[in-house]
DNA sequence: ACATTAAGTGATT
DNA sequence: AATCACTTAATGT
């Protein structure tokens, strides 16, 4: 994975300590729940946080996923001005999270190099992994997408086992449980993986 | 053994 | 690719 590592000068780590919060979220818990007013922006220490669109309707699309010593890029964008969030933030895992007031971000942009250089990176990698998704999405390569999806839950369970039914992983990427299961079957005749009840194994020919 | 839930499949749009 | 209707298989009580 491609980090943008915060190596950052010492005074911005003691401010960084002295101002920012340390909170601990459970596996599954929301982080940043829709239409909620973004005070903090998060930078994740340990664990993975999701990020996802969802719809009225209840169904959700899986935008990207927020990895350690990486910030959220959409929070970056929108923290000027304290704005609502457009997006739904949940715990893949149980993470640790730093989380820095708003208020700062303007003046540690123009005040510490490697800030403004860490905001840039985090939005610049976020912005290339959005077009791939826009890509996928509007050539409508579904089947390829859920590659994408399956390799990456296995690097975060570092297992190429995935507890997941096909329910879940429709509902997680905005589409049906039928045409999972088909595209699943697809892959398991190509002998890219096996398919378990509750459970799919991922071989090394992915 | 029975009920419930996950997965497989054909037909239709 | 989505939805529906239906079947089959696995799992829980």
């Amino acid at each position: 994975m491609t980090t943008a590592s915060p190596s950052f000068e010492a005074p911005l780590v003691s401010v960084l300590e002295a101002v920012s919060l340390r909170r601990h979220f459970a596996e599954g818990s929301v982080v940043l729940a829709q239409g909620a007013e973004i005070t903090h922006v998060p930078i994740v220490v340990s664990g993975t946080l999701k990020v996802s669109l969802t719809e009225v309707g209840g169904r959700e699309l899986l935008l990207y996923y927020v990895q350690p010593g990486e910030g959220c890029a959409m929070t970056f964008t929108c923290c000027l001005k304290t704005q609502h969030s457009d997006i739904v933030a949940e715990a893949e895992t149980d993470v640790e999270l730093l989380l820095v007031p708003v208020g700062y971000m303007s003046e540690w942009i123009q005040q510490f190099p490697s800030w403004k250089a860490f905001v840039m990176d985090t939005i610049h990698l976020r912005f290339k992994e959005l077009l791939k998704a826009l890509e996928l999405i509007a050539f409508q390569r579904l089947d390829e997408r859920l590659i994408h999806f399956l390799k990456h839950k296995q690097s975060v369970a570092s297992s190429t086992v995935i507890n997941l039914s096909h329910e879940q992983i429709a509902h997680e990427m905005g589409t049906s449980r039928e045409v999972i299961s088909r595209l699943l079957k697809r892959l398991e005749h190509d002998g890219k993986l096996l398919l378990y009840r509750h459970q799919i194994k991922l071989l090394s020919t992915m």
